[in-house]
DNA sequence: CATGAATGAGTGTTCATTCAT
DNA sequence: AATGAATGAACACTCATTCAT
């Protein structure tokens, strides 16, 4: 079974959810497709399995991140945590591009990965709203739009197959401190 | 033709691509198998043209973006080109979800959305860049990861079948301005 | 679709349904398994569509047999429906083949055959009705079970692979004319 | 062995043979896979002990059946082979089931059944054979033609969910006792 | 004797694509 | 240019059977 699913993320990280066939899976796994029929009941159910390991290891993410001050300490403390998320997300990709080739068709899967993307929004949402939010921002959305910016930008990087270097965590950490933490103006 | 890609947008909205089937297009656009393979030679040189055309709306977003200032006149040219690029993207949403579904795969589809965003991101950095960036911030990734944030953002509202309100592109904004844009601390 | 339809009798014939591949009955057909689903639905439908075709001659059949009299004549009557219900039978026994692998676990078949069946029944039900059945016979039942008697005596034929012959049918009739309308006793 | 044997009667009797899994039978017999082919070396193979079992039930009903004379007396006799004939159907209704579902794609089977049943259906056409069976009456077709009565018919009332009540088996005797044994006429 | 995890051949079904009209 | 019936390769999934423990 772990077998299968490290398989599968290896074959979805190569061909994505839907050129993924069992067959290249099984062989990956070196076992049967009666053995994979004997652990998950499809394909989905295979992917449904991965999301939630994944899903685990974001939610603990939620946790990684303390109040976040306007000063330098802050933005190490986001900088350290934008770096826990770089490094979770490089680890889940397959499963992330997996899930993205089928949440359109499958809701039960988009409610699960938002589950688990909402603990964390929230907890970011809240170190906004606790630090004095500038005025025009609104802490749930840019606590969603840093989430989005995060995932996406990893995702970019990967199309491109360029790594998500320092230079690039130090980018976007200092984006989100200056705009959403450093309150006090000259 | 016309028909032919109306209807694909159509399908592609409700379906994503791969549970898009020919048939479905053919239905909508009310004509018949035969005729789409006249106008294309496959499923995914129908998408290669739905994403060509919307790459045209993704380039002319670069000249809808003047220089910005670290005040208030610099925070209306960066909101006012967020709304466009709300729009466009509304516009086009079922292709951008098509072309999520198909990336991994079609290296060339790749490469043609690659450089339609391109565009807009080297603008941006452009302006970045010639407002004297915030130390630690890389022009180049902070200009990426912009079009990342917006982009992916529209996608999880999407998801979450939430509207991109004003609230929303204004918390983006003032996130941007402030992150990239207004040098002067006190 | 008839070519489809003959190629079933003949497959059924030879394997019944459970053992009948859609790929024999293709190949019997010499068309392809696409062109098969564009027809039926799926293997169930196809035998569906043969029972529906069988259940047209066998709704044919009531109206074959005319008011049996308890002498010579009746025998007659009697005997000629017998002829028509033997060559009705031979030319669907693939179908009732099939159908019997089927029925139980599909209701809607056996309702479609129920259907068909109760005609015949009811016509004949009639018949010893109006002849003023003898004694502790049940028309409703003794109908059942004439037609009971003669399906399943084709069926053990067909199974010896030995032919209903003049014989047969002479004593069926015999049987079921002096079981149930010669009332006249000495 | 005794556990499996019961449980395959109640699988086929809920599913016929084709539906019925090993592992239903294993499950509801509350043994593994393994201890199954210990005992039977397939699944046809157990059918057959079923099929044997059934067999000696059956070919005890031929002892059942005495003389049987054109009277009130040999109505009863034939009355009361009719209900043990019944009773034996319905004990062992799966078994006949399973069997009907494959005896076209085992000749075997076809065989051990045919002898099972020829027992019966010649003790019967002796009997028929003895009363001076009336002109147009073939001893061994009628017995062939009572067995396969009565079979199809039980299997009809199954179907259809109706029991076998007395008013069916008196009618049923009435006509097979008629038809075959009163040779006296008016 | 008993187990049950593992197997893999077999099969129904889908759907992009073609081509005769 | 337009059609749509026909195609068949591709794939997910089932289940009888085996064998190491």
């Amino acid at each position: 079974m772990r077998k299968l699913l490290d398989a599968a993320m290896v074959v979805f990280a190569r061909r994505g959810y839907h050129a993924a066939r069992v067959d290249d899976i099984v062989k990956v796994a070196r076992t049967s497709h009666g053995t994979f029929y004997l652990y998950f009941s499809n394909k989905e159910d295979l992917l449904r399995a991965l999301v939630s390991e994944a899903g685990e290891v974001v939610a603990a993410l939620d946790s990684g991140l303390g109040p976040v001050s306007g000063d330098r300490e802050g933005w190490k403390e986001l900088r350290q945590w934008m770096g826990q998320f770089s490094d979770a997300w490089q680890r889940y990709a397959p499963v992330l591009r997996a899930w993205t080739d089928l949440v359109m068709s499958d809701p039960e899967l988009s409610a699960q990965a938002h589950a688990a993307a909402g603990g964390v929004a929230s907890t970011l949402a809240a170190r906004v709203a606790a630090a004095g939010p500038p005025p025009g921002i609104d802490p749930n959305a840019a606590a969603e739009a840093v989430v989005a910016m995060v995932d996406r930008f990893h995702q970019l990087r990967q199309f491109a197959r360029e790594p998500v270097d320092d230079v690039a965590l130090d980018t976007l950490t200092t984006m989100v401190h200056r705009g959403l933490f450093s309150s006090a103006r000259g």
